[in-house]
RNA sequence: GGAGAAAUGGCAGAGCGGUCGAAUGCGGCGGUCUUGAAAACCGUUGUCCGAGCAAUUGGACCGGGGGUUCGAAUCCCUCUUUCUCCGCCA
């Protein structure tokens, strides 16, 4: 979320960048600075008398020390009253304070004064592309149907074991996912990422702290029983090992990569834009998370997306990289890059990947933060991306390296596959 | 799951209900000494919210939350976590 600061000293400019993504915050953000000017007039308040009361009780000390009972006795009477407004007072800025902090979480993240204004995918620019749209045979067909012909994926399976959006991965199909995994993972750490294996089950603090909580809980699986969140994406453990951490200069670029599993519940998605593998309950993903100085996560922003689209080179797959659009933009991201494959069968773009800079607004909620060079707390910049998501991958490289009598696994992946065709 | 013990600053580890943000050691930072380094010695050393141009200054924080008290790291309740023993187990 917002820092109290910034919003105090940007207070125009927050509500005209956040009309970009689409929300009116004036109501808001006056609210917040009524509220904050409340809050610190109680706590000065409440400062003042808490000091007031600290002195009359090292009085009390020093008189019951000095076998001055009756004046120690004397001075307690007068601590009732100023007892009892203390205790109000606190309960008034506690209330403050939950007041602010509901308003905060309403509020986005400020778009980057790069992004371009707008309102739909539509208005979302084209930074690059590259790759071939290959031509396909006449009888090519949608990866569903190679996954059946080829008995690679199956999907009727997962709806019996689990239900819609579970497939089931078999033979070559599992090898294959196995590969890109590991593709995914070796170039991370060619590229200096350190892996880890996190939890794929988050507490509501985590969720919290990387902003999928509160209000979009709807979008995870909750365990009640313990209650406990599966993890919609790696960013949220990965992010969240840094939680209430203090880096130093030294610790920078922290660099991190993940594979998990990833669980979404999608909600209200129907119809044939999810149909096969276009959009699933739970899929496998590589992440990357890194966390910077703010006077370099941009920079690290671009080296993010240029290993993303090493990857999607590697895999020969045609590509195109977008700069979203205010409107298009998630909730906490400052500036974000999407990567879409072209699935040729379908004859469709599908992303694989989405690079972000959130800037410190996961950090402000963790409280992530670092030293400077003058030895001064700041709140650390958080980035992450995917590196990517499996299942549009594996749909694009079927559908787009298909021929007459099979499919081609690509170069790089033959030394994972051990098989050089399906 | 059952029984017991514990949770203090970056780490280790003290702390009779009163001047304890907290002894001491280690580590870190600055300095003296040294050609340089080590050793030794001296000094310094957290986070958050306020007031102030600033020097400075008020308040909060000893796992989380609540309570007793004029006053709580210290007493009480509760939750969480860790350790030991037992049970179960990939």
């Amino acid at each position: 979320m917002l820092t109290l600061k910034y919003i105090q000293e940007n207070k125009e400019r927050v509500i005209e960048k956040l009309k970009l993504k689409k929300l009116d915050a004036t109501t808001i953000v006056g609210d917040i600075i009524l509220a904050d000017n409340t809050r610190k007039s109680t706590q000065a308040e409440l400062d003042r008398q808490l000091a007031e009361l600290n002195n009359l009780s090292r009085q009390i000390g020093a008189l019951m020390k000095d076998g001055k009972t009756d004046e120690a006795n004397a001075a307690k009477e007068k601590t009732a009253s100023l007892k009892e407004s203390t205790k109000e007072l606190g309960v008034k800025l506690a209330e403050t304070e939950t007041a602010i902090n509901s308003l905060l979480v309403q509020l986005p993240n400020v778009p980057h004064d790069s992004v371009p204004p707008g309102k739909t995918p539509e208005d979302n620019v084209e930074i690059r592309s590259g790759g071939q749209i290959p031509e396909l045979h006449e009888k090519a067909v949608p990866h569903w149907d190679l996954a059946k012909k080829y008995d690679l994926i199956d999907f009727e399976l997962g709806v019996k074991i689990t239900g819609a959006g579970f497939p089931v991965y078999k033979g070559k199909g599992a090898k294959l996912q196995r590969a890109l995994i590991n593709y995914f993972l070796d170039e991370a750490e060619k590229a200096g990422f350190t892996e880890v294996q996190p939890p794929i089950m988050v507490n509501e603090d985590s969720g919290f702290g990387t902003g999928q909580l509160p209000d979009k809980e709807g979008q995870m699986y909750h365990v009640g029983i313990d209650n406990l969140y599966l993890v919609p994406t790696a960013e949220v453990p990965v992010t969240n090992i840094f939680r209430d951490v203090i880096l130093n200069a030294s610790d920078f670029p922290v660099k991190y990569t993940a594979y998990t599993p990833c669980f979404r519940r999608e909600a209200g998605s129907y119809g044939k834009d999810v149909r096969g593998l276009n959009r699933l309950h739970q899929f496998d993903k590589v992440e990357i998370v890194c966390i910077d100085i703010p006077e370099n996560s941009y920079n690290t922003l671009e080296a993010m997306v240029k290993h993303v689209e090493n990857l999607v080179k590697g895999l020969g797959l045609p590509y195109r990289i977008l700069k979203l659009c205010s409107g298009d933009m998630s909730f906490t991201s400052a500036l974000t890059y999407d990567f879409e494959v072209y699935s040729a069968a379908q004859q469709k773009w599908l992303e694989v990947s989405s690079v972000s800079n959130f800037e410190s607004f996961q950090a402000n909620r963790l409280k992530l933060r670092y030293k400077d060079a003058d030895k001064k707390t700041q709140l650390a910049h958080t980035l992450n991306g995917s590196a990517l998501a499996l299942p549009r991958i594996v749909a694009a490289l079927l559908e787009n390296n298909q021929d007459e009598t099979g499919i081609k696994i690509p170069e790089v992946l033959i030394p994972y596959t051990r098989f050089e065709r399906i």
